[in-house]
DNA sequence: GTCTATAAATAGATAGAC
DNA sequence: GTCTATCTATTTATAGAC
């Protein structure tokens, strides 16, 4: 009968809850590895092995919670896309459009700069494949293109963006810039602050090369 | 005594040379199979195996010409900062130092549109220490940066550059330029022809995304 | 779910015949 | 110098005990 159960002093709910949690701190613990690694050697001379040791568990225990490289990689880049979309929101949209694109800019070489970019995967990756399969990174990706197309076009139409360049033309450009080699070249010379490295290459986005 | 030796009829000289056009006939199209697979996938990507797959001889006769997959990929490096110095010898110099360094901007972009542009190794890739310590590619990456900073300077003192930017930045974009992934994305739309592609990114290069 | 141990495939590089 | 065959190390991925 029901009267001859023990009392249960610590309730299912909140402990699974807690398991659960435990289960995310792990998991967001290996995509940081994972995130970091890329950034540094990208995704074909990153090793499995090197995550697990990162992370400083088993390889074994890391293919239980994802069921490979490639999956693993593209937590990361959804993670990535997440925290951009998080950026975007954050930003206080009664500015001038042109305004946001560049604060956009920012983040992303901000991003970058702290070595937390993960670099473009070349076109015939199998990394492509599984992130264009992958709905919640093509989703993000796409959320994240139409809100900078919005921008896009309306700073085009106040005047401040150059018309004559195709939209997609200027977010292929900030998509570009948030892995622009530049920023690890002038890093490397060592001549400047990360600050001021961002601004240079804000510069020669939005500004061009030549004088104004 | 010497009247006793035959007369030989093909004398040495020039068959030494042939064998030697022969070999660097060989050695050349390894180069540019290299060249091609290392623009298209990247060198942690590119194997030994499709090098050789792809000049058609085996992989044991590759070793004989080049002791590594380092070495091979250093010798498509240098190669292509030769042709980067041959391009530059073919200008005009008595044009503005502007045009000059859009031109230069302009073949750099055609080169990776036609699939010839190696990408950039990562920061710590094995390639780079290879390069780093390959005469031939250091001196030509020398050369070709002494010209261009030259040409930087000048147009910054003629007043077409943007004189805020130090040169070394001006000289890191160009060379990302030649990288840019933009080409590709673009490229890949299949919305614009390759002469529109070039024309947009050196217009983003050079003017900036701003409206002039 | 974590571990140790290992499978299975592939990589770079070499041996040795011709 | 070119080939076939092989070595050695590494890599992705899994088996199976706990």
């Amino acid at each position: 009968m029901a009267s001859a159960e023990p009392i249960v002093l610590t309730p299912t709910v909140p402990k699974r809850s807690f398991r659960e949690q435990m289960h995310l701190a792990r998991e967001d613990a290996i995509v940081s590895a994972v995130n970091r690694l890329l950034a540094e050697k990208g995704f074909e001379a990153m090793t499995v092995d090197e995550v697990a040791a990162e992370v400083g568990i088993a390889k074994a225990s890391l293919y239980k919670h994802f069921s490979s490289k490639e999956d693993l990689a593209a937590a990361a880049m959804v993670r990535v896309m997440n925290r951009a979309l998080a950026f975007l929101d954050s930003l206080d949209t009664e500015q001038p459009p042109l305004v946001l694109l560049r604060r956009v800019a920012e983040w992303t070489m901000e991003v970058q700069l702290a070595g937390e970019m993960p670099s473009l995967p070349s076109e015939n990756s199998s990394l492509r494949a599984a992130l264009a399969s992958c709905k919640p990174y093509v989703d993000g990706l796409m959320e994240v293109s139409e809100r900078l197309g919005a921008w896009i076009t309306a700073a085009q139409t106040d005047g401040s963006l150059n018309p004559a360049l195709p939209p997609i033309a200027v977010l292929y450009t900030l998509y570009a810039r948030a892995c622009d080699p530049v920023l690890g070249f002038l890093k490397g010379s060592g001549l400047y602050t990360d600050a001021q490295i961002i601004e240079m290459v804000l510069s020669t986005c939005f500004d061009g090369l030549k004088k104004r």
